[in-house]
Parts: C-alpha cells; sequence; structure tokens
DNA sequence: GTCTATATGTTGATAGAC
DNA sequence: GTCTATCAACATATAGAC
C-alpha cells in the first residue's frame, strides 16, 4: 500500500482532510481579506469542499474563525515557553538578560524553517489583522496569548528590578505592535526603502527588531518615575 | 442670524453637512468594522441621510474609504512637518537628536485637545487598521503617508550617522507597529496588566513610546554592521 | 460525513422622478 | 442634491436525503 495513514482509518483520514483544508483555506482568505470579507462559500471553494461542511465541522463563522485563530497559537505558545525555560536555565541562578527574554520571545516565531511556509505567512497576517482590531484584538489576544505573555512580563520584572510596572507593560505593548506589524507583510517598507527592505524577510525583521526592543526595554528599566 | 456660514451659503453649507457626515459616520464605523464589515446602508443609517447620497458624492465604496482616510492624513501630515521643522530650527546647526525627531513625529499627535474627540479615536483606529492589513497596508500608508515619513527617516540620517540605511528603516518599521497598535485601542493592555495600564490613554502611551523608540534608534544606530 | 435544496435576508449600485 | 424604487447577486444557516 501506498499510503499507510490513509489505509488504516481511511474514514478518519478523510474527516481530517476535510477538516484540515477548510482551516488552510479558512487562515488564507482570513488573513487576506479579514473576518467580513470573507464567505464561507469563498472557504468552501478554496477548501474544495460543499459549503455545508465548514458548518457542520466548526458551527458558525465567528467559531470557525477561532479555531483557525487557535490552531497554531498553542504552537506559538508552546515554543516561547520552552525557549523561556531554556533562558532561565542558562542563566540561573541569575534572571535571563533582557536580550536573552527577548530572543525567547522572537526567535522561535521569526527563525525556522517554518516561516518560508505559505500556511504560517498567512497565519502570521491574521495574528496581524486581529491584535489591531478593535473588534477581535482585546478578546482574541487576550484569550490566547496572554497567558504566555504573563511568563515574559514576569521575566522582564525580574531582568529589570527597577522598572515601574506601568513601563514593562506599555513596553511589552511596543513589542507586540512592532512584531505584528512585521506579520502583516504589507510591502509597505519595500516602497518606503526603495526595494532596500523587504517587508516578508521575516529573519531580517528578527535581527532588527529584538535589537530595538531590547534597548527600548532596557531604557523604560531605567527610569524610577 | 444665529448661524452666519449657513445663511451665506444656505445651499452649500447644507451640501458640506451632509458630506461630511457621511465621511463622519464612514470614519466611525470602518474603523470599527474594517473595510468589508460596513455597509453603505448602515453609513447612510449612521448618517441619518439617504443610501444614494454616499454614492452620489463619493462614488464606488472604496472611493468612499479612501476619501475617509484621506481627509485627516493631510492635517497630520502638516502637524508632524510643522514639528521636524521646529525641532530643526532649534539645533540648527546641528541636526536635532533622535529624542527630538521622535517627539516630532509623536508628539503632535498624541497630544492635545483633539486627542478626547471619539472622531479623532475612531480615526486613528481606522489607521490602525488600515496599517495592518495585507490588502490596504502597503497601498493607502504608503500613499498618503511615505512622503512624510521620507522627511522624518532622513532627519534621523543626520542624527546617525553611523546608522546602517536597512537599520533607519526597519527602526521606523518598529515605530509605526507600536504608534499604529496603541491607535487600535483594543483594551488588551488593560487586560493584561490587570487594570494598572489603559490602552485608550494616548498620552500615557506617548510618554513610554517616545522613551522606548527613541533607544531603539539609537542603540540600532550605533552598529555599523 | 457529505451534499442538495432552500429559507430568509442583505448587498452595492443605479435609473429616473423631483 | 436628494430620494424612491429596484435589480441581480450574494450572504449565512439549516433541514433533510443519502
Amino acid at each position: 500500500m501506498n499510503s499507510a495513514s490513509a489505509s488504516a482509518h481511511p474514514d478518519t483520514a478523510r474527516l481530517e482532510s476535510r477538516r484540515t483544508r477548510i482551516l488552510d483555506a479558512a487562515e488564507k482568505l482570513f488573513a487576506e481579506h479579514g473576518y467580513d470579507g470573507v464567505t464561507l462559500r469563498a472557504i468552501a471553494r478554496e477548501a474544495d469542499v460543499d459549503v455545508a461542511l465548514a458548518n457542520y465541522h466548526f458551527g458558525r463563522k465567528h467559531e470557525l474563525f477561532e479555531a483557525t485563530f487557535m490552531r497554531r497559537a498553542e504552537l506559538l505558545n508552546r515554543w516561547r515557553i520552552k525557549a523561556l525555560d531554556e533562558a532561565f536555565a542558562a542563566a540561573a541562578p541569575n534572571p535571563p538578560s533582557v536580550r536573552a527574554i527577548m530572543d525567547a520571545y522572537l526567535y522561535p516565531i521569526l527563525h525556522g524553517p517554518h516561516i518560508t511556509e505559505p500556511a504560517w505567512r498567512s497565519y502570521y497576517a491574521l495574528v496581524a489583522y486581529v491584535n489591531n482590531s478593535t473588534e477581535w484584538g482585546g478578546k482574541l489576544m487576550s484569550r490566547f496569548f496572554n497567558p504566555m505573555v504573563d511568563r515574559f512580563i514576569d521575566a522582564l520584572r525580574k531582568a529589570l528590578p527597577d522598572a515601574r510596572e506601568e513601563a514593562l507593560f506599555w513596553g511589552y505593548h511596543c513589542l507586540s505592535g512592532a512584531l505584528t506589524l512585521a506579520f502583516a507583510q504589507t510591502g509597505r517598507l519595500d516602497k518606503l526603502s526603495g526595494g532596500l527592505c523587504r517587508s516578508e524577510d521575516l529573519e531580517e525583521a528578527y535581527r532588527h527588531i529584538v535589537v530595538f526592543v531590547t534597548a527600548g526595554f532596557e531604557q523604560l528599566g531605567l527610569s524610577t518615575e
């Protein structure tokens, strides 16, 4: 037999295949056009399944949207928490440096084989859309990412003992804004720089953002008033 | 007479009033729900005018969207260019400091009586939506803001003579991301900080962002490789 | 699990009266 | 400039056959 996974559980395999194809299509289209810019028909067409299937597997449209957003969020959280744990282990008994914390936050997601995959690029653009959306930002970002971010804020609190509490949160705000704008890959930087910079180059984004935000946090951490 | 402007040109005044009300309504609704999340009917209802009027005054839906985006963009550009010119005058014959350039970019738009007006808050949320949108970001932001940004990049080039060109553009990317996420006012920071920070507090956003991005640019400006 | 068929409402755009 | 009336296309959601 050629396909072991398909032959072992043919029905389950076909189910997963369709479900996954709907998620993949939703991810791509929601990232490109936002929640209201995409119809269930367009998703079904892109996934090459029937229109009614999206409803069967995911329920209402907004539930499909949240399922799409959630799918890779959990993976991102695992990558980052693992990197943060490693940074703590490497620096013990001291807390990790601001740079090490920023690396743990940025490197796992802006580096590696996944960043060239169109599906991941779509997902990142989706996160950019959600983070800056008045409708979704406060709700979805908080629900799926805040527990992970709490861990990073706590690490920064240890690395910057003189920092005011507000400074840590506003620093995170700057970090989040810079990162998610990179996720959006709008091509604006290409135009602004006359082709010198490419906003799709996430590795290059990493190299500059990590320097920028490390310096930003360290400066915020100095001010005790 | 009570209203000189209305009585002088009653027809013109009424025209302007309707046109403006359509723009105001479009601004509010596009900011809240994005381009595809708003119908012309909803805009007409909000503006208390007939549905056909939006088409008469602005043509197609996307032209109304662009008109909404453009209206205040020109004002923002004027404020910032004026502040940048003043920074150059104050520092002459030296170039202004990075901090002075960041102040010229941020202070005029995050400070002043306009930031408490709901209309301006809507407009800022609209800019956040556009900047992070794959569909609109590269086009609209570039068209309306890049000429102004070119002036700021040039000022930074003088303030940071050792900086690599790419660093200046990626630094601007970080600045733009941090600022427009503040524009979005999603309330996420409120949740993350347990109520300590309020993402609608643009003055407070200014105080932290200006410190953060000044340090970021100065650090990026040091690296010659 | 999958698809056909359909209910029920909304969309952007405009032609033509005033 | 403004409004009434209308069009053809499309939306989400689901009931029920297979």
